[in-house]
RNA sequence: GCGGUCGUGGCGAAGUGGUUAACGCACCGGAUUGUGGUUCCGGCAUACGUGGGUUCGAUCCCCACCGGUCGCCCCA
């Protein structure tokens, strides 16, 4: 077989995929501390749906959704990211009009982009997001940041920087997008390629170019914080008292801009500091998005949400050095010898199985020694020995494999002797 | 989409324009015919990314493509 998956995948597999069963749990245990509720949506929907709220002129949409028509000439695409899909929910399932409010999901699940695959950048990768909807207090802005930076920290992670910004109501942002392009306008031939463009369509990404970093105009353009109107000021200087309440440290950055078009007033991303992290530092990001439900057809909502990928996070922890406690052992392996001791195994192993005991043996007919061997490569905690000599007494030899100590058990009495043996099983 | 680099067995890794392509790990067996993680001995494998071209002959030279990897753009 010479097929292979397609380019920028990866399948995870065991001796990888219990470090992701433990950061998934991990992840959503902490949810549970903040009371956000699991959501899952479908992982494709119509290309509309992400025209309209990451925007038309952002590079998710213009060169990196996976597009396609299916059967009835719809045209489809596999999620780039997670908010507009859950907003769709949300109104879909008017679940504005419940009780209960806000609204406060999380998600984890893959997401699709079409790129050139690189470290830090699958186009299959897994993101894990929260979304609270209906609150415009910025106590819940600063939640969010909070959880964010929690995700990262209950995993072991210490080389955290978290940046934030306010890009202001819409009010706020009209002003300072005038006054942008005022600003640029006489170096324009100066700038690159890119910039060029983001002048006419979005004058706000020019702040994030890394090619003209350099360039005089940018140290003296006109910073989105002084364009924010009193609402929008206010806003931010009270999430920046809640997170100086809780403790949290963070550093304003008058130039973070996000790539998508629906943020609005806070803005934030997570970067990792860590030694040799390569060449992507960004761990996570999110903001403020008031205007979006409205502009899926829903009443005037705001909401708020950020995203992390699970692969830059595991990056993180490798970069810092950190263990995840993962249990790989086995509780206990089966040596047959003999049929009539082997069809004895097969009852027994399903008897311990059933009540709740890890076993596992050999089906591979190998000789005693062999089977040893597997036993301590799967990392058993003990191996039970059956042969003729033993089934002629209806015991088992029990054998500790950390200190080598064996016991013949009585066959009835093998379930309740496992079971105090290993602790609360 | 652009650029650098790489592509030999399950993994790691030598190597050459020409008979059987090293070695290490892993795996299997034996020494110890009912006991593991050490040691010794032996064995094992559809291996030169794909397709063309040059050549009497290509794993090795050339081209294209595919894929990995790193970087750019941008992001998570």
């Amino acid at each position: 077989m010479n097929i292979k998956g397609p380019r920028g995948t990866q399948d995870i597999l065991p001796g990888n995929s219990e470090q992701w069963q433990y950061v998934e749990s991990t992840l959503m245990e902490l949810c549970k501390r903040y009371n956000y509720k699991e959501i899952r949506t479908p992982i494709f929907e119509q290309t509309e749906l992400f025209q309209r709220s990451v925007g038309d002129t952002t590079d998710i949409v213009q060169k990196e959704m996976y597009t396609f028509t299916d059967r009835g000439d719809r045209s489809l695409t596999l999620r780039p990211e997670g908010t507009a899909s859950v907003v769709r929910s949300f109104v879909q399932n008017k679940v504005f009009g419940q009780p209960s409010q806000p609204t406060k999901y999380f998600y984890i699940g893959p997401m699709f982009r079409y790129e050139r695959p690189q470290q830090g950048r699958m186009r299959q990768f897994y993101q894990f997001g929260i979304e609270a909807l209906g609150s415009a207090d910025p106590a819940i802005d600063a939640e969010v940041l909070a959880l964010a930076l929690n995700s990262y920290q209950e995993l072991g992670l210490k080389s955290l920087k978290l940046v934030i910004n306010s890009l202001g109501d819409n009010e706020s942002r009209q002003q300072h997008r005038e006054a942008l392009i005022a600003h640029f306008a006489p170096y324009r031939t100066e700038l690159c390629q890119d910039c060029q463009t983001r002048l006419d369509k979005n004058p706000l990404r020019v702040l994030d170019c890394k090619k003209d970093r350099d360039h005089p105009a940018m140290e003296s353009a006109p910073s989105v914080l002084d364009y924010l109107n009193d609402y929008s000021r206010n806003y931010f200087n009270k999430v920046k008292v809640y997170l100086d309440t809780m403790g949290i440290d963070y550093v304003v950055d008058k130039n973070l801009v996000r790539g998508l078009d629906y943020y609005n007033h806070t803005a934030f991303e997570i970067m990792s500091d860590a030694e040799g992290f390569g060449a992507i530092t960004t761990l996570s990001g999110g903001g403020r998005y008031n205007g979006l439900v409205e502009e899926m057809g829903g009443p005037e909502t705001p909401g708020i949400g950020f995203a992390m990928s699970i692969e830059r996070l595991l990056m993180a922890l490798e970069a810092e050095g950190i263990q995840l406690p993962i249990d790989d052992t086995l509780d206990c392996y089966f040596v047959a010898m003999g049929d009539e001791a082997k069809t004895e195994t097969v009852r027994l192993a399903y008897l311990l199985r059933k009540n709740g005991i890890q076993v596992d043996k050999d089906y591979l007919d190998r000789k005693l020694k062999a089977q040893f061997k597997s036993a301590d490569r799967l990392k058993a905690k003990y191996v039970i020995v059956l042969g003729e000599q033993e089934l002629a007494e209806n015991k088992a030899n029990v054998k500790k494999m950390t200190t080598g100590e064996q016991i013949e058990v009585s066959l009835d009495e093998l379930v309740s002797y496992l079971k105090k043996e290993l602790g609360g099983k």
